[in-house]
DNA sequence: AATAGTCACTTTCGATTCGAAAGTCATTAT
DNA sequence: ATAATGACTTTCGAATCGAAAGTGACTATT
């Protein structure tokens, strides 16, 4: 484990790994982020913003705010006048792909959702089922 | 996808299969359940109830029914007079299996959080970063 | 010089959800 | 009769959510 980052000095309730990691990742909202940064080249507030599932301005703030203080996403200025921000995946971040490949697995073989190949750089079987 | 239960017919948002995970697992509680119906022997509501993380009970009440709905778990009762209620995760349920492995593999390894083997049925290495 | 536009947020505020605690109901045990 | 157990449900104040509008720092256009 990297230093410098909250969940060197955090005070876990459980000692569950996946207690753990669902106080960070336990919501609607974070690991589409996680997803948007990782594999659709959005980085910044405003792509993030206008991505697919439309997460409200504000919650889109605080949890970025929350992956930065985790450690899992850094926030670069990319330009001065005015000051634009980037948002990156840590390391930490990045180790996080084998969690959405599993879980986008899951959603599509049980959900009907789409597969999206990373290497590729696109969504292969968009099965609908809805209707 | 076999047939009979709410995520067949239900409207998603998105047709991302992370998103569409999301509706259901995302929030602090859901996995947890999982993981003690999958892992730990745990079966019915008291068990659940007492686990490590002490969910609130109407949580888990609800929890459950939202499991049964989208067809993850299964309630039946094992015992008439006075009836009691065993929990337990269906086909699509269990399938969250490598799900949960991701999971707790990367709260180990960035929170510092236990490692359950499922074949040996024990927790390997509980590393602590509290304090 | 004035107006419009863009980006990155923040603020507001009503609606929803959460969670701690207590209560309910059926039934068995003492 | 009283206590205990299991499986919930109810209550209710606090926290969180989310839609919409607002803010501040600029740049671009007329």
């Amino acid at each position: 484990m990297s230093a410098g980052s909250l969940s060197d000095t955090y005070d876990f309730r459980s000692r569950c790994s996946i207690a753990r990691t669902m106080e960070i990742l336990g919501d609607r909202w974070t690991l589409l982020i996680v997803r948007d940064l990782m594999w659709h080249g959005k980085h910044t507030f405003q792509e993030l913003q206008t991505s697919a599932e439309r997460m409200p301005s504000n919650q889109l703030s605080q949890r970025l705010k929350r992956l930065v203080d985790w450690g899992l996403v850094t926030k670069e200025a990319y330009q001065e006048r005015p000051v634009r921000y980037r948002y990156v995946l840590t390391e930490r971040g990045r180790a996080l792909e084998p969690v959405l490949l599993q879980i986008m697995q899951w959603g599509h073989e049980t959900l009907g959702g789409g597969l999206y190949d990373p290497v590729a750089g696109r969504t292969v079987s968009p099965r609908s089922v809805e209707r």
